[in-house]
DNA sequence: CCAAAAGTGTTTGTGCTACACCCATGT
DNA sequence: ACATGGGTGTAGCACAAACACTTTTGG
């Protein structure tokens, strides 16, 4: 299952992995060894198998370069142009998954020349048609941060207040009142104060906050 | 193209075709010729070719089946289950089209047992998924209906406010009072009134309107 | 005592909802 | 004249935005 099939076009998935890292929306992208993207940076993907699914395809890829199951994973789009993989006819079909940071550890397998997290804003030129993936990712996540409770999947257990405000504020690229904030997060319902606190970094401790439910669900946030 | 490749999936796209018939919110459902859905509904659609992009694939089953060419076409989402397709590993990336009411005539080529139209509500069972892409079809319809202006493309050039706000009605499957639904509209600002007016019968005639921008914008609207 | 982030209410204005009557036409 | 759908304004209410100070902790 490596070289593509002349006579049909082939189903590949790609994986557009987002998390909060250090401060800034990043992608997670590994850095190809063979041609024609040698050494190109990519979003982890590859083709799909005769006997799987194609959910299950994007899963396999997600656990294979992450290690991690069990995570936020919905497609995004699938992109069929005739000339987006130069060496064959490969119809992939795009994925996003949500993980929160600090969730993997980064170790390059040997599959891989390199792999690392990069803003969204700022990454380098990609292999394939591989950025709108990464801006299509971006795009549909601002979306459901203001009707969804995805952001949960974005935040360890335990967060503060204002730990959630600037994830939004990050990713929406704006800028939130405390007050205002509070009060649509406390009237949307979806999290509640745990009896932690933050240990304080020279400053007033934080109240620790927990998602109430952890399961995608739509509900009017912002 | 006419037989699927066992060494890899292959690709197909299948079509949405929805427009306002009679009323009510109808799909374009053609009936099955062959095995293994023979005399079967089921939604247009086919086989990609090597040489067609994904898009392009859509638009000339689109045409096939409707004889229409510029027209509303949304990739929706992308079927890749195992065993969706009984003849074989075929994965289907859905799209939805719109089209004005009475925009065609229906001639049942020698393709198809049957062609029609089918109140979304109504269907006869479906042949493969493709029940699930109605319903899909169906819920990104009514998403879009208040945050943009996809409705033009289920409307004639000239209709009247009524008509505009029916359409609303029924593919949203709720009531809107009058002077509200009107004032939104305007505020919108996405359509003008024109000199023209419906020939009345036996009532007050209403004023045609026409939408400013027949091209695809994100405007609030309800 | 100072620096740094946490936490908390009120006012003002805007936008949404609910609601009822007169108008123009054909028969 | 009557039946049918077309067309229009307002008042009350709820939600959203703007805005500043006090509290708690570590150093």
């Amino acid at each position: 299952l490596t070289k593509p099939c002349y006579k049909y076009a082939v189903i590949a998935t790609d994986i557009i992995i987002l998390a909060m890292h250090q401060q800034v929306l990043s992608v997670l992208l590994i850095k190809m060894k063979k041609p024609p993207y040698q050494d190109c940076w990519a979003a982890p993907g590859g083709l799909a198998r005769l006997d799987e699914s194609v959910d299950d395809s994007a899963l396999r890829n997600l656990e294979g370069t992450t290690g991690l199951n069990n995570i936020f994973l919905e497609q995004l789009y699938t992109f069929g142009r005739v000339d987006r993989d130069p060496s064959g006819r490969v119809v992939s079909v795009a994925y996003y998954a949500l993980i929160p940071d600090s969730g993997i550890s980064l170790k390059t397998t040997s599959n891989y020349a390199g792999i690392g997290w990069f803003d969204v804003q700022s990454m380098p030129k990609l292999a394939y048609d591989h950025k709108n993936m990464v801006d299509y990712a971006v795009k549909r996540l601002q979306a459901k941060l203001s009707y969804t409770n995805v952001v949960h999947n974005l935040l360890p257990k335990h967060f503060t207040l204002t730990e959630l405000q600037t994830t939004y504020e990050v990713i929406l690229r704006t800028q939130f009142d405390k007050r205002n904030f509070r009060r649509k997060i406390k009237a949307a319902d979806i999290v509640v104060k745990t009896d932690l606190m933050t240990r304080s970094r020279a400053n007033r401790p934080a109240a620790l906050y927990r998602f109430k439910n952890r399961t995608y669900q739509t509900v009017q946030i912002l």
